[in-house]
DNA sequence: TACAACGATTGTATGAACACAACTATATTG
DNA sequence: CAATATAGTTGTGTTCATACAATCGTTGTA
């Protein structure tokens, strides 16, 4: 945000990838989606759904393939190379806010314990 | 986030100011700053740093006046529209992260206090 | 079957956040 | 004092995230 927070950055400057495609892989290592559908979980219109996954695409992280039933619509779905992909990007050291530092030993633990049941929850 | 966190969308989007100057304004909030300093603290540049300045001195949040010891250096300084102003931006209802909800009411009281310590420690 | 709605694509435009270069004016220092 | 470093300004350019318009082909419907 930019600023852009110390994760998105990390990302961007490391991986070379910009972060609308991050968000994207998100939602598609969940399971296949149509173009609609994955411009509405991202709150971006078509045309920039369109623009993400062509270049996922370009990058061999995702296929795109028409859908079997309706001939308007295609399916987008993560390859092989995408989700070692994503293990890369889980696996890159992240500089932790220095804000954490007032934080017990215990506190911190509790924060990694919220922080990681609703990540595993999310839908986001 | 960004797309752009909750925060920051509830932001650009209500508030009508880019963001880079609401993380300026914190920081001026503390103390008054020369501009290479809050440059410093910002981690931008110096013309960046400057751009921001006369946008917040258009806007009336804050007034730049020469350093008295330094001839090159401005000093600039939050004004009382500027401390109303973020006052203002922090009374905004921010949308709750809908991860939240997987967490119990207890979970929750804990959360907010372990980020209300790191917020009230921050230099951040 | 005509026509409206919908999915996707391409092109255009805008705003934000930068970085860098070039320049002015002032300080510092050998 | 001459050379160099520093603070700030202005201008230029880039990247990313968006939105909107126009268009094409497919679907669903009156």
């Amino acid at each position: 945000m930019d600023h852009k927070n110390l994760w998105r950055e990390t990302f961007e400057s490391r991986l070379e990838v910009p972060f609308s495609r991050y968000r994207a892989m998100r939602r598609l290592e969940r399971r296949a989606l149509t173009q609609r559908d994955l411009a509405d979980l991202l709150h971006v219109d078509a045309p920039a759904a369109s623009v993400i996954v062509t270049d996922l695409v370009d990058r061999g992280l995702v296929t795109r393939r028409p859908h079997p039933e309706d001939g308007r619509a295609k399916i987008v779905e993560i390859t092989d190379s995408g989700r070692d992909w994503m293990e890369e990007v889980r696996s890159l050291p992240v500089a932790v806010p220095a804000a954490v530092d007032v934080l017990s030993a215990a506190e911190r633990r509790d924060l990694a314990r919220l922080l990681a049941k609703m990540r595993d929850a999310g839908t986001a």
